[in-house]
DNA sequence: CTTGACCTTCCCATCATGGGAAACTCTATC
DNA sequence: GATAGAGTTTCCCATGATGGGAAGGTCAAG
């Protein structure tokens, strides 16, 4: 298979395939005489692999460690989960942060009155209102 | 107030006061003899102001409109509103998702035994499972 | 043999933020 | 007044995962 039918097959799209062959995840089982590259059930496997944890918001990195593991039949399956609990309270905590922030923001605006007037408690929250004492520390984030 | 004055006074870094000069957020008031940016008490208002944004999961463009309202004396209150309303949604919506992949990574992880053997059913399902039909569009992340 | 669809590599952009270099300026101390 | 140290200026680079697009090579159908 070249890489539209690997693309096809895994419903990852050419661009992220180069990607992730760059990156030394996942490599194409060979090159053609005029250098296409080739690929066969396993990579397919594992480009599926990846979108699907990439669609339960795993990082690239953590998506190393876990596609490692698959690939090591002796794994135990401690780290898997490790790496899938340590996630999971990573979301935990983003969800609760921006929680507090629609929380927030619903309060403000259920108090502005929305209409012609200037008046605004959301400008003047924002004017005045102390930010959080946690600055909101530096994160990966899912998409952009 | 120098930069680094201005910095102290607001809460934010002087790289991030530079950068939002740059794009023509907040300009300095002046600029002395030897081109040091100089503040006042208003850009430092702004400045918190857009920190405390920020500090809410506002992107920068919406910023720039928060900011512009703001600025205007004359302005609807109704606009203000309806950008944190579809803020709101927005974070409602993102919540909603990652809601999603914890309590489905929560599942998993509760039926992987998590010891030294390999089966387990996290590796299992990123093999097998299907990812869902909506493929997360792209969108802005909170930081960085 | 031409045409169009595909492949290759390479560069650029995103968004908000930080790191760091080279050069200049200010302030306090000697 | 000279010198040291802290602060400032601009400029370039990096992040993470993704897409856009150009220039040029390759393949298959007509």
């Amino acid at each position: 298979m070249n890489i539209g039918q690997a693309s096809k097959a895994s419903g990852v799209t050419t661009k992220m395939i180069r990607y992730y062959d760059e990156i030394d995840l996942v490599r194409p089982a060979s090159r053609t005489g005029s250098n296409y590259r080739e690929y066969d059930h396993r990579q397919i496997n594992e480009l599926r692999f990846i979108k699907r944890a990439r669609s339960l918001g795993f990082s690239m990195e953590e998506i190393t460690q876990l596609l490692s593991l698959w690939r090591d039949r002796a794994r135990p399956s401690r780290e898997v989960k490790a790496i899938a609990d340590r996630h999971v309270a990573d979301l935990d905590a983003r969800i609760a942060e921006m929680q507090a922030m629609a929380d927030t923001l619903r309060h403000l605006s259920h108090c502005c009155a929305g209409d012609d007037r200037p008046e605004c408690p959301i400008l003047a929250d924002l004017m005045d209102g102390k930010e959080p004492s946690e600055p909101v520390g530096r994160r990966r984030s899912f998409n952009h």
